[in-house]
DNA sequence: GTTACCCGGTACCGATCGGTAACATACAGC
DNA sequence: GCTGTATGTTACCGATCGGTACCGGGTAAC
């Protein structure tokens, strides 16, 4: 229930947030952002102090706040680079597989699967985020603008693949991943553990347009 | 970015976090338990103090403290006391449609519809709370038991429903389910407000052992 | 060399955190 | 009456919270 215990990098054993290798020399900026990142999702947003975060960031808290005018403006960060990477992950899958939308999507499935097998995977960092934010918080907007668009990007795969009710479709498949990424924590491995199996089996017998 | 404003529950205004009828002849025990739920679901366990409840409980800390020799045994009271009533729901929706398991499996849909329009929905408490505790608190294992059971009682509605593969169904329905709840609070309204229309067509299409 | 800038270290601020000691009050049972 | 129990009130504890002032050292530009 303390996260006192971790919050040297260079103390021994396993249990470090990040290797010290990926810190060094990179920016202090840089490096604030990487232990920010690691502790905000293994802990939660409320639960990490800045000091907490300077210390794993191998410096200090006057540096993080040159940087940061206040912790708020650092939680915007972290999720807004989140925000970032999911774009970018998504823009990779569909960079790779140019050759047809149906290669797009089952190369977006097989990411789905990584994603879920993941040991560590404790739920969406943006949606944790969410969770614990007041409604007001500025880095709730970013997280809504962010699910709203990874929605209708899955919609515009599903339509390039032409599948009948494209938007249907993208319900039930942005739900699926959703819920199993929650469940997860919550113990319920089992569902999850299948819900790659079911969006295969969502993905190949819905109706097309056409017909192979 | 702060609750300081509500701490008072005679204070006027109509964002107060439980009507005081609400809490007037009952024990103080009660009267916290009923502000904790309150401000522990709108603002997680973690950004509200002891204080902030005692005194929307219209008592003070040491009258809390009488009653839960630490926060973590009131979250873990308060957990608990989620999962019961959840379970509690499930056996009045069953024991009130003793007619069919089809019309339990409708009234359950019923009432995940009523859940998911409600206004004040911001996800489901318990594994909100699972996203702000560490994994080796003592109310994650109560939310976990929950989750499982409320997971294998789909299985035994759908079964005795005569559903095929109800652990399929359950795992598709279970999921769709948590992903709606999670989705509201992210913004993602438009998937989270077709989930109910997506289950029933679910339910109605899925093969059965016999036909009606 | 000097200037300017970035960074690390330390000490500190007021506020709040979870939790407790001590005392006063009210009310029950008998 | 008395006594015991439950509650309310106040003040307080050490620790930590988010955030800042100040100083000193390293380093690159010129």
């Amino acid at each position: 229930m303390s996260i006192a215990q971790e919050k040297d990098l260079r103390s021994a054993g396993g249990s470090e947030a990040v290797a010290e290798g990926q810190l060094a020399l990179k920016s202090p900026r840089e490096r604030i952002l990487i232990a920010a990142r690691d502790l905000f999702y293994r802990h939660g947003v409320h639960a990490v102090g800045v000091e907490a975060i300077a210390e794993a960031a191998l410096t200090n808290k006057m540096t993080l706040y040159r940087h940061f005018k206040s912790k708020d403006e650092l939680i915007v960060t972290y999720v807004q680079q989140l925000a970032n990477e999911g774009d970018d992950v998504l823009n990779r899958i569909l960079a790779e597989n140019t050759e047809s939308p149906q290669k797009q999507v089952d190369a977006w499935v097989g990411f789905v699967e990584d994603v879920l097998t993941n040991k560590l995977e404790r739920g969406c960092a943006l949606a944790n985020a969410a969770v614990e934010l007041d409604t007001g918080h500025p880095a709730r907007a970013v997280i809504e603008a962010y699910k709203q668009r990874k929605y209708d990007r899955l919609v515009g795969l599903f339509r390039a693949a032409r599948y009948r009710d494209p938007d249907l479709l993208a319900d039930e498949v942005f739900l699926l991943f959703e819920g199993a990424r929650i469940s997860i924590q919550c113990g319920g491995k089992g569902p999850a553990s299948r819900v790659v199996g079911m969006l295969r089996g969502l993905l190949s017998s819905r109706p097309r347009l056409v017909e192979a």
